[in-house]
DNA sequence: TCTGGCACTCACGCATTCAGAGTGCTAATA
DNA sequence: TATTAGCACTCTGAATGCGTGAGTGCCAGA
């Protein structure tokens, strides 16, 4: 990867004005534009030199002979990393996203709805929030309901407001007593642990059973058994996708059905955030740096949040990589402080 | 509205084979290829006077002179009405359909998403199944767990395998036994009622209350009121929206985004499909004939279904207006009963 | 009432032209 | 040695024209 130690000072204020101006207008910018900025102050000639040696580093590059230049996945990623000067948000605006997000509604789990949908308003882009991680997240409590048969409808709710439901079935018929029971005592020993301590505490306490004397709590840890086994597939919170389909970037349908195919798939997109949570900070993807075919044309700004200090998910912004970075990138940070602050428990 | 009256028997042929033509392939259809009809056993010349006279009646249109003629809205309509020999399913097919329901998940409520999949996977359209009404689904069962300060998670149970979630704010602190009590009360009372009657019930029992002696069911009755008061959005299951980018007749941007900013919007569709509630049976939607401007172009086959004889809701395939009729209309038509059943309580 | 024939229209594909924008290279300049 | 002016060159995109094929409308004859 090229840094800017390999290029002087001029190529690096050259580049980024071409950038900016690039994001700015979506046009290929030519010398001419460029031999105009007053800083840089040199004909046309001069900067068509410099400008061919950074077409040769791979930073920036021509659609064709006569259509001026346009930054590659480098050039971004330079210009990202090194040239950017981000524009703090003015503290009337973070009022207005922090109330936004506070406001109070009757969906439990809506507050990161809320943010997805910050996200995609203020941008214009699309916004995603994942769901806690459930492994990091911590039990609050769990009810049993009887339903047809041997079929219990689990709920079970965590930290961060969420309300996760789900059916077992179970080896035998439970009556209303018995497994309101088992509640009882799963939720005197395992509430307030991690789901993934509990999964742990689930296996010792089998392996434990022939030694216990109450089938009761035996039944209670089966049950618990069936709810926690599996790990559960992780989800996210989409909004805005809409928005993407005004950018002349992403106009191409064959491009722009395998990008929402890939929302609707979940799975990808996911996999991608994931790789968020072990980064502190806000993280940015650049086109095809994200690995993924579908992203191909699109960035993606992302950071990670947290409930109790704990990092438990991902939001971010999907758009064009021709997108404002330095607006971007702070507002992506502050929401995902704001989200975490929302979701401390107090 | 033209109805089949009007016309003779040849020129409905001819309108026949006409549509049934352009939904095959997509192409205007001449005068030449519908001589060659073996029944029909005209000239072009002949055929094109036929033509003249439909499209007088603004049953088929050219898009330009030398192009063709195109089924209208109201083409579509007469051939859909008078015209159309529906196929009817194999039952090997229906047996997978069913199977593809009944198949078993974890998450309650899932019966809708997979109808809506397995409408948009074998349509390869865009499959849609609305909530069942919470006006008309029955209460099962009742529960709330105390949150941050008077902040109370209500949980409830309704026929139809659904659970639903809603924080509710009381006007004082209740101990959990109190919460416990509360429930009990109202599933000994409400359990088995409509979610209509039970407001209803609400408001009796509020005026009565001066005059009850226990505070518990006041408090009870007071938490009832909070869950139920207002109506709640309805909502609907998605799926197979990308199918729709594949469309020609969608491939406008500017539509497609309108629609699907309908989709997400929800509001207009949910109204929409709301009207197919009162109709028995398959109701078609054919163009403009919607109403909404985001589904110009699009047809919309539906059918209601039931729990428990009471119809409750709405599925439904959205496409081009050019789309097989003769198959979506059964096939519409059979899995609207095959969730019927498998929602039934057994 | 149907049909053959004919003139007409229009979309589409193709080649051509032209202006505009921007480049690379070279030779002159500071 | 770094910068610049100048020039020839390339490419896009819009405009234009032309030929072809498909399909029509209408008329006159069977």
């Amino acid at each position: 990867m090229i840094n800017n130690q390999d290029l002087n000072e001029r190529s690096l204020y050259l580049l980024k004005t071409l950038v900016e101006r690039y994001i700015h207008d979506g046009q290929p910018v030519g010398s001419r534009v460029l031999s105009k900025d007053p800083k840089l102050n040199l004909s046309p000639a001069t900067i068509r030199n410099v400008m061919a040696d950074l077409e040769d580093m791979g930073l920036i590059h021509s659609p064709h002979t006569s259509a001026g230049r346009v930054p590659t996945v480098s050039g971004y990623r330079l210009f990202v990393n090194s040239l950017l000067t981000v524009k703090p948000l003015e503290s009337s605006e973070l009022d207005q996203f922090q109330s936004s997000l506070l406001a109070d509604t009757d969906e439990p789990g809506d507050v990161l709805g809320k943010a997805s949908r910050l996200l995609s308003d203020v941008t214009k882009m699309a916004g995603v929030v994942t769901l806690p991680r459930r492994e990091t997240v911590v039990l609050r409590h769990i009810e049993f309901l009887p339903m047809s048969n041997t079929r219990v409808l689990v709920i079970f709710v965590t930290d961060g407001q969420e309300v996760h439901n789900k059916i077992i079935h179970t080896d035998r018929l439970y009556s209303p007593a018995e497994l309101q029971q088992a509640a009882n005592y799963l939720n005197a020993v395992y509430a307030g642990r991690s789901l993934a301590k509990i999964r742990d505490l689930i296996l010792k306490d089998m392996e434990g059973d022939r030694n216990k004397v109450n089938q009761g709590m035996i039944d209670a840890v089966n049950m618990a058994q069936l709810t926690f086994s599996q790990k559960p597939k992780d989800d996210y919170v989409l909004s805005g996708e809409t928005n993407l389909m005004g950018f002349s970037e992403l106009s191409d349908m064959e491009r722009l059905k395998q990008l929402f195919e890939a929302f609707s798939q979940k799975r990808g997109v996911i996999h991608l955030l994931d790789q968020c949570l072990l980064v502190e900070g806000v993280q940015i993807f650049i086109g095809e740096e994200s690995g993924y075919q579908a992203f191909d044309h699109c960035s993606l700004v992302t950071s990670s949040y947290s409930i109790n200090d704990e990092v438990v998910g991902v939001l971010g912004v999907i758009g064009p990589t021709r997108m404002a970075y330095e607006k971007i990138i702070p507002f992506v940070d502050v929401t995902a402080k704001l989200l975490s602050a929302a979701l401390n428990s107090k």
